[in-house]
DNA sequence: CGGCCCGATGCTCATCTGAGCAAAGTCTGT
DNA sequence: ACAGACTTTGCTCAGATGAGCATCGGGCCG
């Protein structure tokens, strides 16, 4: 395009989109035949010069969404814009409430849901509007009894689902991460445990989220790490973890014998799983996002804009 | 709008602004008639959540510069648009080249224009390009023999008009302001000036800008007046200076006896001027902007989206 | 309970728009 | 200068779209 109808397109792009002309007034007053103009508007469209974004808080991006389906083998896929968000933290509350969003509308809407708990899950919990089903059981997949900053939360994540979705909660009476693999085999074994176990592997979907391999993890907060533990998986390859079990950038196990204290559903049992929602957003989780959907953890994938670029490849 | 409406229309956004499906397609997909769809879009549009911008160093704002001829009574009006600019400066290069573009564009060329100086001015005359005018002489309209900073940029100014444009330069050998009444006087009686003068008044076309009354003002950086005489002539009410005489928000000159001292045409020379063109930006010149506008000092307004925002009450 | 009013819905029709095509114009290499 | 390849331009026509209108339905008051 030389430099005239450069200006040119320009000139039509903004009668056409600000000033609402049409094209054969547009024109008639740039002094040119209205299929020109269209041809400028279709370049101004090509060349970029032409931005048009959908500004709400759940506001989506079908474009992204369908490149996943088609590209990353995922069931489903929601994508929320990045438009007007001023914090990160924003973006975590639009991924939230997709999802809450998504677990709404699913149909047949879930008897049993498995759930994970974090930072994540308990915004989606928040988002969950009363009566968002119609009797859902929930059921958690992965130990974790909140050991210091806020105690009880993955319960109250569990319990406000099932409580909004008229169902029962059930909870996995276990810490995430055990010192000794007799202690979790011991926990497992418990009539307890096991029952809350084989409801969490009989779950019609799951719902959970992923945390990255960094200092700033919920198992450091709440004391199953150490951050020299953390550091000694990241050495190993470790992007972050999906239910508590840590994985490379493959979706492999990085460390057998952690994943041999760790209580909760393994990962195959997601793998095999017919719905299973992941809703992760962050720059940070990037990594481990893109191990979860290369090694078919997830069916469904609630994320951001920036992450799904990222997964396809920016 | 109810919420569902709300959510449906921007479903229906993302689908027709991102996805290119028509409007029978997303009717098809969000189970509703085509029709809906147009009122949804419609309705997304009206609500503002759907945002079309021009993304180019040369975009416009046409509805602006509209509202600025039909509300403030200007002849013409350039607003270039804000959009993606990412500092003070970018705004000022984009004024400054559509201005070079308003005075590249106008026909008939001016046989004669009269320019002011300063930092504005001379960004204009370096984005003008060679050969933008066959034949157009430049006079220089207020004094001003830049004392301190950048010697001969007054000067440097008026004669790149002038060579780019294939004319002669006329200067004004001259201070802005004098110190004694009587010395601006014997000035302006000088042959020499004299004839400049005359020359300035019957120029066809006049370009200059404003200076904001702060202490970055050009006039305080060239050593005519201290940051003193500035605070003094806001106190009396002064907004900015426009060819060197500060005027009130009226457009009215704020002290007399400064004003007699001031060498160059008068701001009635410019009132009664044919084609003015008056080329402002940035948010510390708003109230001078406001002020030349309501008090006619311009025919022609060439400024950006936020300035004319703020013209036309927000 | 029935009639009335107002907003929502579905439709007709005129206009707007983009795809595709043929003619005109432009640029190359010989 | 000319033939051929390629680009640009103007046009036809079918599909997409918005304005305007008749109808429907739900709430409200008598």
């Amino acid at each position: 395009m030389d430099a005239v109808d450069e200006l040119l397109s320009i000139r039509a792009a903004e009668l056409y989109y600000e000033a609402n002309l049409t094209q054969e007034e547009i024109g008639r007053s740039l002094q040119i035949t209205r299929w020109k103009v269209g041809r400028l508007l279709t370049q101004a469209k090509e060349e970029g010069f032409v931005r048009i974004e959908i500004l709400h808080s759940r506001a989506r991006r079908p474009q992204l969404e369908r490149r996943l389906r088609d590209e990353r083998g995922l069931t489903d896929a929601v994508v929320v814009s990045r438009a007007g968000v001023r914090s990160e933290d924003e973006l975590h509350q639009r991924v939230a409430q997709a999802a809450a969003d998504y677990l709404t509308g699913l149909r047949p809407g879930p008897r049993v849901l498995g759930v994970s708990w974090g930072r994540t899950l308990s915004d989606i919990a928040h988002n969950l509007r009363e009566g968002w089903s119609s009797g859902t059981d929930v059921v958690q997949i992965n130990g974790g009894v909140s050991m210091s900053q806020r105690p009880g939360t993955a319960a109250a994540t569990a319990v406000s689902i099932a409580q909004k979705g008229g169902g029962a909660a059930a909870l996995l009476p276990s810490p995430a991460i055990l010192e000794q693999r007799a202690t979790k085999e011991a926990i497992e074994a418990d009539r307890v445990v096991a029952r809350v176990l084989d409801a969490a592997r009989s779950a019609n979907a799951y719902l959970f989220s992923a945390g990255a391999a960094d200092h700033g993890s919920v198992h450091v907060d709440s004391g199953y790490l150490t951050t020299a533990d953390i550091d000694r998986l990241v050495e190993a390859g470790a992007v972050g973890d999906v239910i508590g079990r840590y994985i490379g950038a493959d979706g492999r196990i990085v460390d057998h014998d952690l994943d041999a204290r760790t209580v909760g559903l393994s990962l195959d049992d997601l793998r095999t799983a017919d719905i299973a929602i992941a809703a992760i957003s962050g720059a940070p989780k990037r990594g481990v996002a893109s191990a979860m959907v290369a090694s078919g953890l997830c069916t469904v994938l609630v994320t951001d804009e920036s992450t799904a670029q990222h997964l396809l490849g920016e």
